[in-house]
Formats: structure tokens, C-alpha cells, sequence
DNA sequence: CAAATGACAGGTA
DNA sequence: GTACCTGCCATTT
């Protein structure tokens, strides 16, 4: 299982507080996370902070305390999916379809296992498109 | 050290 | 539009 180390912490921490910026209704992709903390090549890494995030999140609280600034029960993690759109398949489908859910309960519309409207603009640093 | 594994992405057919 | 295929890279086996 992924842990956090004095080498990775940092990455963790970024792509945590990152994705607590994308605004309610509003989605982005493990891509484009990526970019914004400055490590273009690793979206496989983003959806592996996202996946394990309960894990870890708590491991980074129990080091750092209070600089911490998010929390797994706060983490809007259901607002990023794949390039264009998708919702990533889990091994165990229960994710996927828990992040459908929340996403239409936050008026976010999902068809086909991916989202439709891609209002996405305006919310972190400067306009980014996918 | 080599091989396999992933909540990925981009290009090609 | 869908289906593969390849590159990617931290982690694990």
C-alpha cells in the first residue's frame, strides 16, 4: 500500500489541496491536477493519492497537524475524472457509482459513465482547458 | 534487480 | 465514436 515518506509528502499535499479548490459543481481531470503541482507526467500518481486518500490523508495530519488544511470527509474527490470526461473504472465498482451519485446531487449531469457539462472554467489560476 | 500494477493520457486504426 | 496501443512513473511483488 502506498504510505507517505519525507520524498512524496510533498506531492500528496499539493494534489490534496489542489483538488479542495475545484468549486461545487465544477470538475477537472487527473491531467490537469497534475499540471498544477507541477508534475505533469504523473496523473496515475493523482488518482492514486485520490484512491488511498483516506489512508494518507491521516497519515500527513498525524505529521504535519495542524498546517493541514483538508480532511478525507471534506475532500471533493468525486470532481475529477479522466480526459475527457470519464469516470474511471474501479476494480470494484461501488466508487464509480458513489461518484455518480454525488456528482448529480451537486447538479453536475453524468451519462454514460461520463460527465457532460464541461464547466469547468474560472476556478484555479488561470482559464485551463482539458 | 526485473516484472507487474494502476481512480491516467494521447495517438492511431 | 470506440478499441487498442504506447508512454508514463511511483509502488509493490
Amino acid at each position: 500500500m502506498v504510505k507517505i515518506t519525507e520524498d512524496n509528502k510533498g506531492f500528496y499535499d499539493a494534489v490534496y489541496s489542489v483538488v479542495m479548490l475545484i468549486p461545487k459543481g465544477k470538475v477537472t481531470t487527473y491531467g490537469h491536477v497534475a499540471e498544477l503541482v507541477h508534475r505533469p507526467a504523473n496523473s496515475r500518481q493523482v488518482g492514486s493519492a485520490l484512491k488511498h486518500s483516506h489512508l494518507l490523508i491521516s497519515q500527513l495530519a498525524a505529521m504535519d497537524g495542524d498546517s493541514v488544511s483538508y480532511s478525507y470527509q471534506g475532500l471533493p474527490w468525486q470532481r475529477v475524472v479522466g480526459s475527457g470526461g470519464k469516470i474511471s473504472p474501479r476494480s470494484d465498482s461501488h466508487g464509480e457509482l458513489e461518484q455518480v451519485t454525488r456528482l448529480r446531487q451537486e447538479g453536475v449531469e453524468v451519462s454514460e459513465a461520463r460527465v457532460v457539462s464541461l464547466d469547468r472554467y474560472g476556478w484555479f489560476p488561470d482559464e485551463v482547458s482539458w
